[in-house]
RNA sequence: GGCAGGUUGCCCGAGCGGCCAAUGGGAGCGGACUGUAAAUCCGCCGGAGUAUUCCUUCGAAGGUUCGAAUCCUUCACCUGCCA
């Protein structure tokens, strides 16, 4: 395996680098063999999302340049929970962590290389942390944390107004426990995450150098935020889920296709492997032209490509230039019309047909005939890609397309299809 | 354990016996303008209803009152101070 001398000049063409040990001397290992590196996915909920992307991303672009990945999934730590500045956490069962750490990893196997010489490895840190004694922890691991050091990192100095549990405030302690372990059994030497985590990562590469007179690297990824400064990945309905079940590929190519003008270069940097040329081709475009919004087809493809597959986003696509083509949907096939409503989600009615607010309910677009009525009265509401002006409509089996669909929409972008069956 | 303060709609935060479905901000949604962008402006933003209206909400359960988010009691949780 060939190590790739660019890779730190490539993570911080990137933006990849918002926080690292000694640069120098992180460089130096990078480039004087392959590296072991780990990096953790908390089982926080039932699917990976927008934030764990960036790291799988980083995690994938650091074995190809011929690194060793060391994928942690937290099945001890997520019984646990990391202090977030939204306050204290509610404790999951071990029934439930299980079942997310079964979904962390199924999410993270396509993008990393299990075979090779630098092959992947998945770890779980509950195999190590289940059995430990308190007394152990306490001994060999606590005795190395000073609580005055501990009380003045941000994410519990934040936390001092509004409470946090010993159950929290104890977190670093079992992360930069992992970051031992990993060094000590499998010569990990290198760790990177999110920002948020620069505090339990720091903690890991100190713990190393008290405990075990080792000497660890790492970098963190900056926070994604919105151009506003907002965080991000919080989109109507959540975050953005790399599960198809909890976010269809529709959506998510829909996201990324919908991203800011002034976000899109910085997005293809972190979010695809393009290489530099080619974004700065795009960049240029996104700058002469804005309109055309190549950067954002590029990434929505790239992304959506890397987490859902070629196929899906094919169709995805083909869904978004069909409802998005034009006005006329009597002129696309049945066939094409169908499978598009199909991606941007649909239901179906059979016999008689409901008004139109409730299908607007049903279809999910509105969430309660209130709120349907209101999108009428704004003039919100479409059907057919003709404003619904009447609260009563009732659709009848004229306003059927393609033989047996109605297109519902919501504002400019939000489209519902209906099946019509026969009795 | 004692004392003080707090718990309000998605979030923050007013309200402190009737004028409260509850000020304001943020988020969200829709419209106008555009490029399925940003910014800006306008409207909406608990549920049902065309509607005068009705129903369910202000930590939980009781109570006082013609009437409570607002007063009282108990409970739960949170914060601070003192032990």
């Amino acid at each position: 395996m060939t190590i790739d001398p660019n890779l730190l000049d490539d993570l911080e063409w990137r933006g990849l680098l918002a926080h690292t040990t000694d640069r120098d001397a992180l460089r130096d290992a990078l480039s004087g063999g392959s590296v072991r590196f780990y990096v953790g996915f908390d089982p926080t909920a039932p699917s990976l999302h927008m934030g764990n992307l960036v790291q799988i991303l980083t995690a994938r672009r650091l074995q190809l340049a011929g690194h060793t990945p060391y994928a942690l999934v937290g099945g001890a730590t997520g019984m646990i929970g990391d202090p977030k500045d939204s306050g204290e956490r509610t404790l999951n069962s071990l029934d439930t962590v299980k079942e997310w750490v079964a979904n962390v990893r199924r999410q993270i196997e396509p993008f990393l290389s299990f075979e090779g010489e630098n092959a992947a490895t998945m770890v779980d840190n509950y195999d190590w942390t289940a059995s430990l004694s308190t007394i152990d922890f306490l001994r060999d691991i606590g005795k190395h944390f000073p609580v005055n050091r501990m009380l003045a990192r941000e994410t519990v100095r934040r936390r001092l107004e509004s409470g946090i549990s010993y159950t929290e405030f104890s977190y670093v302690l079992l992360q930069s426990m992992d970051f031992l372990n990993l060094y000590r059994d499998h010569g990990v030497t290198l760790q990177h995450g999110g920002s948020d985590q620069w505090g339990n990562i720091t903690g890991g590469v100190e713990l190393i150098r008290r405990a075990a007179a080792g000497h660890a690297h790492a970098f963190a990824t900056p926070l994604i935020t919105k151009g506003d400064g907002t965080k991000y990945g919080k989109t109507e309905g959540g975050a953005l889920w790399l599960d198809p079940q909890m976010m269809s590929p529709y959506a998510f190519f829909q996201f990324w296709l919908n991203v800011e003008d002034s976000q899109v270069v910085e997005m293809l940097k972190i979010f695809t492997f393009l290489d530099r040329d080619e974004i700065e081709e795009l960049a240029r475009q996104t700058e002469e032209k804005p309109f055309l919004r190549a950067g954002q087809k590029a990434l929505a493809e790239h992304v959506t490509t890397l987490v859902h597959g070629a196929e899906e986003t094919a169709q995805v696509q083909a869904a978004a230039a069909a409802l998005f083509g034009g006005g006329d949907l009597g002129g696309l096939s049945p066939a094409t019309l169908g499978a598009a409503l199909r991606e941007a989600g649909s239901t179906s009615v059979s016999g008689e047909l409901p008004s139109y607010v409730d299908l607007m309910v049903e279809t999910g677009l509105a969430k309660s005939r209130g709120d349907a009525r209101r999108t009428i009265a704004d003039g919100g509401a479409y059907l057919n890609n003709q404003r619904v002006e009447d609260a009563e409509l009732v659709p009848s089996s004229s306003d059927l397309v393609g033989g047996s669909w109605l297109v519902l929409r919501r504002g400019k972008k939000t489209f519902a299809g209906v099946e019509v069956t026969p009795i």
